[in-house]
DNA sequence: TCACTATAGTTGAGCACTCAAGATCAGAGG
DNA sequence: CCTCTGATCTTGAGTGCTCAACTATAGTGA
């Protein structure tokens, strides 16, 4: 009984261009980013939802999710920002289970010596890639993805644990 | 001096939502076949290489290079999986520096079993989100991207070492 | 007041990856 | 023959991630 959905050619194709794309695109981003900034990706776009939040702060739960950061992930992260310098950790008055996250002025600093040559490499390797059509495509594209994936079910077959409305 | 070309914003928002759309998506990918199978998706990648390959068997080269691996990560990846039985490793007579690696019966069983609920991921989370004219244009851009990073100098800026040609 | 459940965040173990260095061998040139 | 350059592949250390388990506090309802 096999009612898998295989993919056709052109599926074939596109994924495989898509997954090959992807590898190459942030091999190099990553790369830029650690041999001149010292960071990887992550830890940058960590410290960009920060440079962007009121008062350089944010709760940890709230970072997490802008910077599609898992929890632990995060605590991690920020743990390693701190020993860097570059993000403070203070306690929250409000709810004493919480965690304020804030930039501090070397890690706007740090962020700021990044920023020119990461977005460099960004442009180099996907906008001077593109006609302006493809970019419009490719927006639309992956906004149709995010909306798709964004509270869908994470596991589609199975795995509808206690989850009553499932299936 | 600030050359910089910085992102206008429907480039920063192009941007942004592709990262979000490739996290999201990979993210299902890795833990769909992480929980399913056992298995990260480079190893799936690995698999389906060699099951591709004459006699399922690749040298390790030219495997590291069709399945998108540094050669340092396909040695510890190999190693993985020739512990668990999937992959065998054997010298190569005519170039003694060399190695073959070999898809084994079990390594072909494992892809097998683990090939249903990948596909049916990778269209759920990908192909379903998407139009047909969206997946052509997804094509394209990939197979564009792919041409301009393949054999692309990877530091842009600096980085020409013994390159006499660079710059 | 007293559970009970949910939320916030951390921690440690295990694993995959990167980087740099090394061991081994092939091929070319003197 | 012998050296030199380059290719093949491996190894070990360091790092960031995931997962599961944990602590601690908030909120809810009897």
């Amino acid at each position: 009984m096999d009612h898998t959905r295989w993919l056709d050619d052109h599926e074939q194709e596109t994924w495989r261009a898509f997954l090959t794309a992807n590898r190459l695109l942030f091999e190099r981003v990553e790369r830029q980013l650690q041999n001149e900034a010292r960071m990887p990706h992550a830890y940058y776009e960590i410290l960009v939802r920060l440079s962007e939040a009121p008062d350089r702060t944010l709760r940890m739960s709230r970072l997490a999710d802008t910077s599609l950061s898992s929890r632990s992930r995060l605590s991690h992260a920020v743990a390693r920002l701190e020993q860097a310098g570059w993000v403070e950790r203070t306690a929250c008055e409000t709810d004493r289970r919480g965690a304020w996250a804030r930039l501090t002025d070397a890690g706007q600093a740090a962020l700021e010596a990044a920023a020119p040559g990461h977005v460099e490499t960004v442009r180099s390797v996907l906008f001077d890639a593109l006609t302006p059509a493809q970019v419009t495509a490719l927006n639309e594209i992956s906004v149709a993805l995010v909306d798709h994936l964004v509270d869908a079910p994470v596991w589609p077959a199975e795995n509808d644990r206690d989850c009553p409305e499932a299936g």
